[in-house]
Formats: structure tokens, sequence, C-alpha cells
DNA sequence: AGAACCGCCTGCTTGC
DNA sequence: TGCAAGCAGGCGGTTC
């Protein structure tokens, strides 16, 4: 599901392709997706990403605002012809941009250019010691916390598993039980880490593709998350799955305290 | 404030 | 083999 690596890479890749190009056509696939108006035409000024959103900017001062939820995709073809779950298609001179999403949950709109999210986005200006005042001594769980898109934005549950075992953290410690230093070990590690991962173009465990179709590298890289009942990789325990609010979270209990 | 649950969806896995 | 139930989950919503 795309998180902050994945969708930085197809934000990266969009702005290669279309930057500066004009939308000669609009088509929706998907009656959900009725909102989708007034595009044709217009010029797309460049490609960003927002949290796990990507916003494409067009040049009458509105923007395509996409999240891809849980299984959506972009896919960047020349010839024109619909691909399988196929919600919507954006012809340019170049090739075609599809929308792609088999579970149909992903959501498109049109509207003014968002605000900026700098100060929650870990590569932008994150400021570490405000989001500890904000919310250091906050009684929710610190993997919940992670994953809240107010507090900070980009992480769903595969990179907020992987950061808490980098970072030796408990997923069920509540975030007033965190130091200072823990709260510099996670941030490091998420760093770190999310470099890598968009480095590889994205996790590849079940539908993920980058815009041209091809799988990311970072599976690989991933210690506990779907580890379940397997060893972990720096010590002798066994990898355990829980269930926080609904959510799977896969930990050492031996390394993360 | 925080947790638990639901609905949105469909493809895949599991169990009989 | 075949079919149905169960599961996966980001996010917005409601409820306790």
């Amino acid at each position: 599901m795309p998180e902050l690596p994945e969708v930085e890479t197809l934000s990266r890749q969009l702005r290669k392709e279309i930057c500066g190009c004009k939308i000669l056509s609009s088509k929706v696939y998907d009656d959900k997706l009725a909102n989708i108006k007034n595009v044709r035409g217009r010029r797309v000024i460049t490609v960003e990403r927002n949290g796990k959103r990507i916003e494409i900017i067009l040049d009458d001062g509105n923007s395509i605002l996409v999240h891809m939820r849980m299984t959506g995709r972009f896919l960047w073809h020349e010839k024109p012809e619909k691909p399988k779950h196929c919600r919507w298609r954006m012809t340019f001179n170049d090739g075609n941009l599809f929308l792609i999403d088999p579970r149909r949950f992903a959501t498109v709109k049109i509207s003014k250019r968002l605000e900026n999210d700098a100060g929650k986005d870990i590569f932008k200006k994150f400021d570490l010691k405000g989001f500890v005042k904000n919310y250091g001594s906050r009684k929710t769980k610190v993997k919940t916390l992670i994953m809240d898109q107010e507090a900070l934005s980009g992480l769903g549950n595969i990179y907020a598993c992987e950061i808490l075992y980098r970072a030796g953290i408990n997923p069920e410690r509540t975030a007033e039980t965190l130091t200072e230093d823990d709260w510099g070990k996670i941030f490091y590690h998420a760093k770190d880490l999310l470099k890598v991962a968009i480095k590889k173009r994205g996790t590849s465990i079940s539908d993920w593709r980058d815009l041209y179709g091809c799988r990311g590298e970072n599976q690989y890289e991933l210690k506990v998350y779907g580890q379940e009942g397997r060893n972990c990789c720096s010590c002798a325990g066994i990898i355990v799955r829980i269930k926080q609010g609904g959510r799977s979270s896969f930990y050492c209990p031996n390394c993360q305290k």
C-alpha cells in the first residue's frame, strides 16, 4: 500500500513525464470519481508529494489531489488501451496516465493547492522539538501516534512497524513513556529507513508497482512486517503479531522494550 | 482524550 | 475441485 516512499517514487517519476505537458483528454471509468472535471486543456506545472497524497499542480491555480489509500497506483503507458482495474485515464502528448485501483478506495479531488505540510514531513522542515512538545505527553500508543497523519505525515503500517523495530521501541508503549532519546532514535531510523525505501522504489509485497509497472525492491529490507513466527534477525526471539486498533503490528518482544 | 468499531471495496487465502 | 467465509487495511465517521 502506498506510503511515503511509494508516493515519493510515483511523484518523482510523474514529474519527469508530465511537467509542462498539456492534458489532452480525461476519461473517468468509475462513477465514484465523477467529480473529476475541468482538467482537459490544462497544463501541468509540477508534481509534488504532500504526505501520502500526490499533488498535480495545474496552470489554472488548481491541483489534482490523489490519495491512493490501499491499492491505488498510477501507470504510464504510451498506448491508450485500458488496463485491468483502470478507473481513470489522462492522455498527454507522449503517453497516457492511468489510475489503477482494484479495491476502488483511492480518492481524487480537484481543488486549490494544499496547505504546506512541511512541519510534519520528515523530509521537509520537520520539527522534532515541536513534535515532542505537542505529542510527547499523549497517552496514545506510539505506533498509533506515528501513523496519525495529523501528527506526522507519510507513515503507514509497514514503515511504522519497521521504524519501531529499528529504534528498539515496543509498539505498545504509550507516547508519554518515551524519552527525548527514544524520539531521537525513532526519527533517526525513520529518516534512514525511508531514504533506503525511496532509493529502492518502494515495498512490493502485494500490489505495489511504480509508474512503469515495475516492482520496488524494499521488500527485501523488511525485518518484522509480515514476519510473524520467524526468527528475529538480531536475537533469538520470535517475531509476534498483535492487533492495535484493528491493524496488525509486528515486533520482536525481546528487542523492543 | 483515547480506543473500538464500522463502512468503503475486491482479490487472495483458508477451510470444509 | 469448488464454493463460501474470512482477511487485509487507510481513513473518516460514530460511539462509548
